[in-house]
DNA sequence: TTGCCACTTCAAGCCGGCTTGAGGTCAAGC
DNA sequence: GCTTGACCTCAAGCCGGCTTGAAGTGGCAA
């Protein structure tokens, strides 16, 4: 049991350091020691990032992925899941409508957008709220 | 011509005046004047406000749409538009991928999810980086 | 034993898109 | 003419997810 640290973690996993520690200020991880200095993990860190990348992926926060993450394993409510998932539908559904919109805007030949019926279509979703701004995380950097 | 003031404008279109005020310092949408303090704008103001509002549900930043927004009329890059489109194409993959993965997951009936192949499955995509976190403009509020 | 250097801590900063608060100003109504 | 109250400006704050910088510390090699 020659425990990984911190360095080899960040470079096999490829999140940074700072992220690491960060992750374990929030308690998604513990470290399981020190070596000198340097924090020392279990080798099923691994698994863990993967497990917080999956919910950062599916729109969760690190704070409910911190809820769902318990000691010996995650323990997920399937409801949640579902929850998510029906979320992702509504997002995947407004997507669509923007990229067929976008993509038709910018194959037709009208000679400015605002002459374009299917831009003038699409404009009047966005501006009656049919179709939702981002509001999702933020990007670190 | 009775121009619309920056109440008006907010109440009609659902903007809030203090995003108004934002806007235009942004350079996104201008006013026309004042009476007494209040701005006053053109009556284009809510075309204008709705092409940021598709703009901004498309993925474009605040800054990218004002630099679309022209004195008259937005002159739009259909280049830009159909990388837009592109951008969400992938987009929508990964959040397809999530989904069905989110929805087996809460489905199976594995004893804990790390036993689910398909829990695993999409584990790896996370972790190997084939699905993205966000990465999206953050919230407002 | 001394120097190096990668790690550490802690606080602060950054990004985008706004909102909020303090303190000022103007037009309209009494 | 004086109050009212909605607007104004300007600066600062907030959210999430980190990164960055200054200053400290420990282990290891020479």
């Amino acid at each position: 049991m020659n425990y990984p640290d911190i360095s080899e973690v960040a470079k096999l996993s490829g999140v940074p350091a700072s992220t690491l520690r960060y992750y374990e200020e929030k308690g998604l991880i513990s470290s399981n020691g020190r070596r000198g200095l340097k924090r020392t993990f279990d080798s099923d860190i691994y698994e863990k990032l993967g497990l917080i990348a999956l919910g950062r992926a599916a729109g969760f926060t690190l704070d409910e992925i911190a809820a769902m993450m318990s000691p010996d394993g995650p323990r997920i409510d399937r409801g949640r899941l579902t929850e998510k998932a029906d979320e992702l539908d509504e997002k995947i559904r407004q997507l669509t409508v923007m990229r067929d919109g976008l993509r038709h805007a910018s194959a037709c030949r009208a000679p400015s957008h605002m002459e374009c019926p299917s831009f003038r279509r699409i404009l009047r979703a966005a501006t009656s709220g049919r179709i939702a701004p981002p509001a999702n995380p933020a990007p670190g950097k």
